[in-house]
DNA sequence: CTGTTAGCGCGTTCAT
DNA sequence: ATGAACGCGCTAACAG
């Protein structure tokens, strides 16, 4: 007769470390239980066995007792994108921080993943899905309603009962780096975006140019690629190529930003702020290197997670929608101050 | 009498959809379990309520019962750097495609903080554990092993047993940059490294060095600061403000390497190639903006992928320490061949 | 092919 | 303060 074998992992359990320790299971299970009540002796015994045996409470299996799974899906696409990372970066900073855990899935790729993402993390009982890219549908919302899970909607498009959706407020900044450019003097304004954007980086676009219609100036538009660097060379190419070539840019991120300075400088020799004003979106890293010196708006990151957080963490949060203003951040890709404040 | 209110999250159940489709509730979990014999009719019947219901599978529950966790935790601390993000991004999409969760842990800050993420991970019964940054204790490990968990160490040290180690051959990365910068007829040759290098960045340097003893040539070693951006710029600062100005740099890192470009641009009004020839380490996206056109070492992260997942997906790895060629990125940072080869 | 039974590891009653 | 019993939701094993 063989002996069997058995395929399941091994793995200390609550009731080897009450048989190491000589009390009950109950005992151990209390022991690691916030606010339980358990004799110190009793305790020391239990935590000295646990350190022996190696034994961790196993949370697939207090998660299911309890309901309770501490876990936080971040649904996110193109991780590896600046903003993206510092974004994402910060988010399981905090989460971890709030004694969360953060299982990260990538929506990279075909958009039917941000379904799929939503219908894992529901599997996995999650408290909560943080969205940063694409927007799940309507009824599979309500599906994560009903398996009591929140939905944070960062950056994303309005009209979704039930979540919290946040971000910066996108048309006022808009409005701003206008401002600022004719601040700076700039005789034939531009503006350049991507025309895959996201409808938090249309906004930019559509505050920038109802700030430019009130003002009474013309804007040069040239919307093309993707949000990208690479995009940014082509755009910055398309605009300096210009018989009317414009002296002031608004780039609706600091990525297309990166690349119409780059584009100025190597394909054109033209210098920032000399020669051409760019302001950018995100404040990313690269922003402050010294090749670039971008002038941009930082997003309100500190704050968005702050109130996501607190969001996440109330018993039955209402729908919400918050703006929070972006923060300019002058650095030197703008010419200084030519015409006076009105 | 007051109702009793249940804090509990209301959920769907298998039971729930068993009732309602009118069969056991074991039909519903075979319905949802690969490979599992059910009649076409009870099965349609299942999926048809399991879809009016909102039933997902509860895999909290599902992965206690068949101690499989289905998670690998990804261990990294400065997320939003380039390389790490893209090594993220990269992991994370291919873990998905491989029908696995990944759970993010951020270990940025004390170091403490690697020791957290594997006992969370072990927690969760996480099936691997993939650590980007820092080295756990081995003790810490044994832990881990004795819960059925691998370990991945990706370009960290050596000789840890039980675990797979993988990464990109520094040491012959370094040797390669050498005698690139040679055969570009730099006279006066130079390395530009982090103060707070890690086990593989030091490989480079090491690598690097070596080669230029075995060649006779001496090297100005300029090693201060942190792996970063800002630390590229003081590094190439320093180095450039010499008399005996060097004009070839191995930086071990790309966001050294374009502090470097940049001083040079912008302190010194040094152009790369003809001024000085820079190599770098990463081939992160920057250093193929045009700014920079760096010529760089693709770390090979495909194939460091593949490895990963192969291996963790054997039932009992062996120990392994791999070692893959990093492939040299030839863009233009670095001054054409003036030397015939040997 | 289907239903019944048992148990994954844990936390929470309810007793003592 | 401690122990016994129960159930979280699910799947594997065993009958029929």
């Amino acid at each position: 007769m063989s002996e069997k074998v058995s395929s399941r992992k091994q793995q200390v359990r609550a009731e080897d470390v009450a048989r190491h320790a000589g009390v009950s299971r109950v005992s151990v299970s209390r022991t690691f239980t916030p606010g339980a009540s358990v004799s110190d002796a009793t305790r020391a015994k239990v935590l000295k066995s646990a350190e022996i045996l190696g034994y961790r409470v196993n949370r697939l299996a207090s998660s299911l007792n309890r309901s309770e799974s501490g876990i936080v899906a971040l649904v996110a696409a193109e991780i590896d994108t600046p903003h993206r990372a510092a974004m994402i970066a910060e988010l399981s900073e905090r989460l971890q921080a709030a004694g969360k855990v953060t299982m990260l899935i990538n929506t990279s790729g075909y958009e039917e993943r941000v379904k799929d993402a939503l219908l894992q993390a529901i599997s996995f009982r999650t408290e909560a899905a943080i969205i940063l890219s694409g927007a799940p549908d309507p009824s599979l919302a309500d599906t994560c309603f009903s398996n009591g899970m929140k939905l944070v909607l960062i950056n994303r498009e309005e009209d979704f009962p039930g979540s919290l959706q946040i971000g910066p407020d996108n048309r006022a900044a808009g409005k701003t780096a206008l401002k600022a450019l004719l601040r700076a003097g700039c005789k034939r304004i531009a503006l350049a975006n991507s025309a895959n954007a996201t409808w938090s980086i249309v906004e930019r676009q559509k505050g920038f140019l109802a700030a430019a219609e009130e003002a009474g100036v013309d804007v040069l538009c040239e919307v093309d690629g993707f949000t990208s660097y690479q995009a940014g060379l082509e755009l910055g190419t398309a605009l300096l190529d210009r018989e009317d070539r414009p002296d002031g840019i608004f780039c609706t991120t600091d990525l297309i930003a990166c690349g119409v300075i780059d584009a100025a400088r190597q394909r054109f020799g033209l210098r920032t702020p000399d020669d051409l004003s760019v302001i950018g979106f995100d404040n990313i890293q690269q922003a402050e290197w010294e090749g670039y010196d971008l002038t941009t708006f930082a997003q309100p990151t500190d704050q968005i997670i702050d109130k996501c957080l607190e969001w996440c963490t109330t018993e039955q949060p209402s729908s919400e929608t918050v703006k929070l203003p972006a923060k300019f951040v002058w650095r030197n890709s703008v010419q200084k101050a030519r015409v006076p404040m009105k």
